[in-house]
DNA sequence: TGAGTGACTTTAA
DNA sequence: TTTAAAGCCACTC
């Protein structure tokens, strides 16, 4: 069975928290996961990324681990696509590691 | 059914 | 302090 299914539960709230992103700010897996009440899951999230191929309302560039790198950033299309993204809405990453990750770190559980 | 994988996180030494 | 290992849930074969 594929995971493009109808959109499992799961994936569907990490895809809508995830498109809720602001500009210019990112968020990592682990706050997507404890927001979803699966603090345990956020190799889940990640899944949910990997199952959001195709998905262009997922901007999936916006999520990164905790320590701000782009760990998924060789899931992308392109090799430095995800970098590109990043940078193309203000945000500074240098060797995958965000800048100032804790100044662009969104929240979902605080803001929303 | 069972075992293996994975874009992570946390705890332990 | 840094580095190493285990844990965890969901999904696939």
């Amino acid at each position: 069975m594929g995971i493009k299914k109808e959109e499992a539960n799961f994936f569907d709230r990490v895809y809508e928290v995830t498109r809720r992103i602001p500009y210019g700010r990112v968020t990592s897996y682990g706050a997507i996961a404890k927001y979803l009440g699966a603090a345990r899951s956020a190799r889940m999230v990640g899944w949910a990324m990997n199952a959001c191929d195709g998905r262009e309302d997922v901007p999936a560039h916006r999520v990164v681990n905790r320590k701000g790198v782009l760990t998924g950033k060789h899931h992308f299309q392109g090799t430095n696509l995800m970098q590109q993204l990043l940078e193309s809405e203000g945000i500074e990453v240098i060797d995958n590691q965000i800048q100032d990750f804790n100044t662009v770190f969104w929240d979902p559980a605080t803001n929303l």
